[in-house]
DNA sequence: ATCAAAACATACTAATTAGTATGTTCTAGC
DNA sequence: GCTAGAACATACTAATTAGTATGTTTTGAT
């Protein structure tokens, strides 16, 4: 990686983390490159505006990430309820980027920049319909496959799923306590289960 | 009502709109003095700082508000599971205050504040344990009268429904269009179904 | 080695922010 | 009607904000 282009993601990186525990708007461009010691004419140089900065997370980091730790995953051999079941605990429970009280990055910027940014907004809803129709194949592969019931929706299925961990994501940044995650997760396994 | 009053809850109502609208953060002072057509002066008369309104907020309008329509319902004489499908679809499709591109004005809070604020937090946590728990009480009693399966653990139960509306209200930002609702209620109600 | 463009550095600006200082007006009890 | 405190009004401040103007340095191709 060329000396520029490490800059660039450097305060993608940095910037990242910083708007993912204090929140897009609250995270200043003054304290962005204080904590990358980049100047200012460097942060200027590699982004027009702060929301092309913030675009460029969204789809330079946020995107990657999720493709590697949502979907990926969904497609191994396993079966796709154990698959949604894994992937949900190893995102609550052993993810080391995430903790409780800060949430999740997507569902925090949609929480926050979806009413009132446009670009935001279609950047986190590409990222978000990837995830949804993963796991709305995986599930309909299961039913195909007769391991899952054929009258599972897999749309209805897939769309509960993603509201769940969103959800239980921002309970626990209330309850700043795992112990919610667990609770969560029996039943997750319950309701899949269900479905079998 | 006095007129003094009558001036902070006018602030509180206006003020609440515009943070539910633009978050809280982002919702300045100015702006509220200028919707309201009160002065900066009236402002800090009745609120020592622009935390001490959102506060105020919190336990003046969301509690009530909250209270009023997610707990009241559910002492219905209904069926526990009937109440807790209705009251969704009623917050969801009905409800005239709420908007989908705006969410859920508890949830957008707390995405907002809860890492930061810990008197907001607690507030809103109050809310939601008040919430979650009338929802678990309703269960147990429907289970003592052997209407759902003795099996079902309705503190877990109480969790998923609360995640599953908080991650439901997240995504209809991202979505603007009510269809997700109607997919959402579907797989609620088979959920909910299979607990009987 | 030269040179043009890429990459970065510094010092500024104009707007907005929460909050304050210092008033004036209204209202209720006497 | 008088008066004290409640309720409100106006003009300010200091800090912070995103972004710009105007530079200097680094880099890679020739």
């Amino acid at each position: 990686m060329s000396k520029a282009s490490n800059t660039r993601h450097t305060i993608l990186e940095k910037a990242f983390d910083l708007i993912y525990k204090k929140g897009y708007q609250t995270t200043s461009i003054d304290e962005i490159i204080a904590t990358t010691k980049v100047t200012k004419g460097a942060f200027y140089y590699h982004f027009k505006t702060k929301d092309d900065m913030g675009l460029a997370i969204i789809n330079e980091i946020v995107k990657p990430t999720m493709h590697e730790e949502f979907i990926l995953p969904l497609e191994s051999t396993n079966d796709p309820l154990d698959n949604i079941y894994n992937i949900t605990e190893s995102l609550l429970l052993k993810n080391e980027y995430l903790t409780i009280e800060f949430g999740c990055p997507a569902g925090n910027l949609t929480q926050e920049m979806a009413p009132w940014n446009v670009e935001f907004s279609n950047a986190l809803n590409e990222i978000i319909l990837e995830w949804q129709s993963s796991i709305e194949e995986s599930l309909q592969l299961a039913i195909e496959k007769g391991s899952i019931q054929t009258t599972v929706n897999p749309k209805q299925v897939a769309l509960f799923v993603i509201a769940g961990y969103w959800g239980i994501r921002n309970y626990g940044k209330l309850a700043k306590n795992i112990d919610c995650y667990h609770t969560y997760l029996e039943e997750l396994k319950r309701y899949l289960n269900q479905l079998k």
